[in-house]
This record gives C-alpha cells, structure tokens and sequence, in this order.
DNA sequence: CCCGCGTCCTGCGGGC
DNA sequence: TGCCCGCAGGACGCGG
C-alpha cells in the first residue's frame, strides 16, 4: 500500500523505536518473504545491532552492523509493528526481530507481498529495483533538464510513466492521480505531447505534493498504521483519488474512474483534457 | 529495446 | 444468507 510518504513515515517511525537496538534473533516464519535460504537469513542477523533507517524511494534500507543492509519493499500492505516479547502472534506476522531489551520487531504483510534483500551494504544495486530506480521526487533531483529529457522519449500514457519507478521514484497510484489532477493533465496524455510548461507544473506538484504528504504522515486507507501506532491523515487532503462520482473540487464535474494499464484511475474529465502536441 | 499481461497473496464488499 | 467475482496505494518476469 505505501508509497514514498507512508515509506518516510515508517521510516521515521522505525529510527524513533529501534535505531540503535540490538538484534537477539531472527524467526522467518514465512521462507519467500526474504532472499537468502531461511536459515542463512535468520544466522546472518543474530546479534547485529540496527544501526539506522535508510530509504530510498519506496524502500528502506536497515542498515546494520558488519556493513549488512536489509533492503525491506512494503509492496501493498507491509507494515512493521514493535510489541513486547509474549504479545500474541497475528496470522500475517511473517518474520520476528527479537530485541536484545525483550522487544519484538514484527513484520506484518497480509499479503505476503513485500520483501526483504539482506545485502552487504554498497552492493544494494544487486535488489532488482535498486538498479534501476529513477531521482527521488525534490527540487534538487528532480531536474526541469531530465523531466524534459525523459518526457521527450517516450509516447506512453502520463499515468502509467509517473508509476514506473525507474523514471521517478516513490509516486504510486494515489499520488499520481493526485498530481495530474493537480497539473490539469489527463492521465492519457502521452508524455512526449506534454509542453514544457505543463511538465515543469507537474513536476512542481510532484515535488510540492509528495512534501506535504510527508508532512500529513502519509495517507491512510483499510487501516494502515506507522511503526509507532500513528495513522496517517493526508487522505483528509486527497482531490481525486477515491472520490468517483462526486464533484471535481475545481469546476464540479463528477470525477470519472476509468482503467489504465490495470490500475483504476481517477481525473476530471472538464479539468483534464488531451491536448495535442505542445498545446497546454 | 519496449510494452502489456500474468503473477505473487489475502480479505473485503457488491451483486446475484 | 451464502457464494462468486472483482478489486485493492506494487513491481517483477515473461513473451511478443
């Protein structure tokens, strides 16, 4: 579920809680849920101290003594929950960090969809979507230059180019439909018939957007909560996102769901119109 | 190389 | 009520 600002979020949470924490052991209770053999996994960890939280768009980086990192993918549902040894085990508790102070460091995933990628620290380009991920989403590395550049190459839709990770990192699918709509694009639109103007708005609204989420502890749906027990509440702040059929905050027209490349969508249909090339 | 699609999982809500 | 289907904030790997 979480994308860049529910990542931050749980990223804060975790250093609050567990930076500086020493790990007892390792329980993988569910094998495909890490890289290395279970075994490997769990003897690997033992006695290592967390020594900080790292992130990189929507991945942490638990960075541990000896040089290891743990690169942790939340995917859809993944959370993590601190809970005191003898707490009684939830079904989608899929491996336990045992603390040194007789805490538990959970990992939660109803779906069993995240994963985690212990590496030696350095070598996280090894993590498939390390390898390729694009800049993270603020004013310095996220140039007007390169906006325009990777706009310029590709004829694909605006929606499913903002959700490709190794173009920008950490926009997800509340957060893209969020900032076409913020930027009056359709989600439709190719990205090479977008005029400079409207992809330096968008871009503005990325960056403007993803801040403020951060700022809102992310946004919560289903019941998503932080590391530390706090829901977020940037969903107060969606214009878009879940909101078919009801009026386009801008001009009233009901906002429209449709599908793109498998994921609902959500635009205005008066606000966001197709352009053709270069005419905002 | 690019693109679209199936796949990994579970739970929930809508419709019949 | 019960069942089935589609849907869910993600991304990889495959084949065309």
């Amino acid at each position: 579920m979480p994308e860049l600002p529910e990542v931050e979020t749980v990223r804060r949470g975790l250093t609050e809680l567990v930076a500086g924490s020493q790990i007892r052991s390792v329980d993988v209770l569910y094998a495909k849920m890490v890289n290395l053999p279970k075994v490997a996994f769990e003897k690997a960890l033992k006695n290592k101290t967390i020594e900080k939280i790292d992130r990189r768009g929507k991945y942490l980086l638990i960075r541990l003594s000896d040089d290891l990192t743990i690169v942790s993918h939340l995917r859809m549902e993944g959370k993590y929950d601190v809970e005191p040894e003898g707490a009684p085990i939830g079904k989608h508790t899929h491996v336990i960090f045992h603390l040194t102070d007789g805490r538990q460091l959970r990992y939660n995933d109803t779906r069993k969809f995240g994963r985690m990628n212990l590496v030696n620290t350095g070598e996280e380009l090894s993590v498939a979507g390390l390898k390729t991920i694009g800049p993270e989403p603020t004013e310095q590395d996220l140039t007007v230059d390169y906006m325009e550049t990777i706009f310029g190459k590709s004829k694909k839709m605006v929606k499913p180019f903002l959700l490709d990770q190794s173009k920008i990192a950490g926009l997800g699918n509340i957060y893209a439909d969020e900032v076409l709509w913020l930027s009056k694009i359709h989600p439709e639109q190719p990205v090479n018939s977008i005029s400079l103007a409207g992809i330096k708005r968008l871009r503005k609204n990325i960056i403007a957007e993803i801040q403020k989420a951060i700022a809102g502890h992310g946004t919560t749906v289903h019941s998503y909560s932080t590391a530390s027990g706090e829901a977020g509440n940037f969903q107060n702040q969606l214009n878009v996102y879940g909101r078919e059929g009801e009026p386009c905050l801008r001009c009233g027209t009901p906002i429209v769901k449709i599908k793109l490349a498998q994921r609902g969508t959500h635009f205005c249909p008066k606000c966001q119109v197709v352009h053709g090339v270069n005419n905002d």
